[in-house]
DNA sequence: TTGAAAGCGCTAACAG
DNA sequence: CTGTTAGCGCTTTCAA
């Protein structure tokens, strides 16, 4: 800290050696209780705290963890980011959070960046533009401890906490076509991203449940999910402009499903009128969106809490893990104007 | 890292000492060109990077800095943290966020958390309920760098960058005068923020401006900023209960005008008709809002850039500085349907 | 029960 | 130009 008190300030102090000092304050038993009485005393006296930097040096260990995200001013991720935080912050760890921008490049510095950093795990969302998992292959092969969240990289056998992306989007998609729709298109995140797939697959279950014909032309992956305007403005265009306009649509992806609406809106279409819609989102304002929207909403913060205490024990077991948890928690449906008929 | 080489390999395996390995890896003069070049290709190919941690213990110096603020999964700070983010990690910075939850005590914990952490500075922003600011100014005088950003301590003569609030709520209320309102009523934070009572300031000078008198009733201090519901409720209804009920609401606070909208709506009353609206937030989404809102907008993601290259300057700098920069940025009235007639 | 000493990885003052 | 040594704060053998 800050003219904070050393082991040595305290040893010279009370005329004792360091290390006796050091066992005292760790409540070795080797010790005397008056000398232990004596140094805690102390200790607590000048507001002594262990450097901890001395102490990542001995231990080879940073108390640290690394996080990968694609973005820190997004919904789902803030929340997620907040769940971690809890959870590290009262097991001692610290955060050191890094942002990909979405670059499949950007994340392979950070995960440099964070390693160099000696972090002691890494908590990881991919990227939508990653496709070489190596890195993360050789570093869970040689033992270093990462937990997967939301954005998982499936052929990496390791701790992973999702969404149960399929559902969800079932559950929306079947509600649209509950609410009398039959023309659902799907606009979603690169196909790179598992979630994709997942929610893709969970839309295309719940046509086929209503014997609802699958179009692929209806389905629009956006690489960047949602980041580049223009994208996403290009495959709203292309979807309403089709033959056969959708009736309804849902969007996949955080970020996608706030920037699609001012473009269908400037589009002259209202919802859900001209379309019905229902997106995945965290935002807590989708109440106050005109219409009201209807959501699919993730537990983030329970997510990064939950990634968060795996991580951690990984990171404390003494021995190394083989069995890899691979929990899912369920994704919330709340109805509201946007996809009524 | 894991299994990372350190200067000792390298003068190992190139049978030198570790001091030569060391200079050439930090271009010193005093070496030998050959001998240089080898141990920079072998460093090269191993991929050795140094341990900051060793760094850190030598240096004295952690090469983090600490970030205090009320809440991550906030438009406003999930922005400005992008901001930190940039100029820190270009800068060679790890940055450590902690949470307040507009909590004094909890504020004080992560402070102390941070310094025993040995972050080399901290960034601030207090939360709603801070009052005594006496550690900072102990810190300060002790010559701890600390940089306070958008949520200032007046009493404290360190740097500052704040956002020209006086500015953004005179202009918002400008705004909501000259499209017809007299009766305007106004929502903010907490007295003990600098920010509340600057933007009081420019809501008061506008009525002045234009020979409104100004009602004390027509003040509403929300003292958690919108994280408690309750205490929103009761001030909007208050405020729409009274006997000369307004006819337009600014509210001076990001998470208090998106907990505003939904409340509103609730009391059956349309906006803007029944009650024009403006409010600060730095919401991507006000635009799909019902009706789209008309906001006054911080530059968070400038205000992290500068916060933090005026902290890394003070970390940095040879010579203890004694000249305070306190520099403010203007907001941004962008306006849409809420606020007019 | 306590102290001396080594070592974590690195830099820098001092010798040579 | 290069090597030896000490030291940053702490824990942990090994001796006493």
């Amino acid at each position: 800290m800050f003219g904070s008190y050393t082991i040595k300030d305290i040893a010279k102090a009370l005329g004792l050696s360091t290390s006796t000092v050091s066992r005292a304050l760790n409540g070795s038993y080797e010790i005397g209780a008056e000398t232990k009485k004596l140094v805690l005393e102390y200790a607590e006296k000048v507001n002594y705290r262990p450097n901890p930097i001395a102490l990542s040096l001995k231990e080879q260990k940073s108390h640290s963890i690394g996080v990968v995200v694609c973005e820190v001013a997004n919904n789902y991720f803030s929340q997620a980011i907040n769940g971690i935080e809890s959870i590290a912050y009262n097991s001692g760890y610290h955060v050191i959070i890094t942002q990909t921008h979405e670059s499949a490049a950007r994340e392979a510095t950070n995960v440099q960046h964070l390693l160099s950093r000696h972090v002691d795990g890494l908590l990881v969302s991919l990227s939508a533009s990653t496709t070489d998992l190596a890195p993360y292959q050789y570093l869970h092969d040689k033992g270093f401890p990462i937990v997967f969240f939301d954005r998982v990289a499936e052929q990496v056998n390791t701790h992973k906490i999702t969404a149960n992306n399929f559902k969800g989007a079932f559950e929306a998609t079947e509600h649209l076509i509950n609410t009398g729709h039959t023309k659902i298109a799907h606009i979603t995140n690169s196909k790179n991203l598992l979630i994709s797939v997942e929610r893709v697959a969970g839309y295309k279950a719940a046509l086929e449940k209503y014997n609802i014909p699958f179009l692929p032309e209806y389905i629009k992956h956006c690489d960047h999910g949602g980041m580049i305007l223009d994208e996403v403005e290009m495959a709203v265009h292309e979807l309403l402009n089709l033959p056969e306009r959708p009736d309804a649509l849902i969007s996949t992806s955080d970020r996608l499903t706030t920037t699609c609406l001012p473009v269908i809106r400037k589009m002259g279409l209202k919802i859900p009128n001209d379309l019905a819609m229902a997106g995945f989102t965290n935002s807590d304002v989708a109440e106050s969106f005109n219409p009201p929207l209807t959501v699919v909403r993730q537990p983030a913060f329970q997510m990064g809490q939950l990634a968060t205490e795996l991580l951690i024990k990984t990171i404390e077991s003494k021995h190394p893990i083989y069995e890899y948890s691979n929990q899912q928690v369920d994704t919330e449906l709340i109805i509201r104007e946007s996809s009524l008929k």
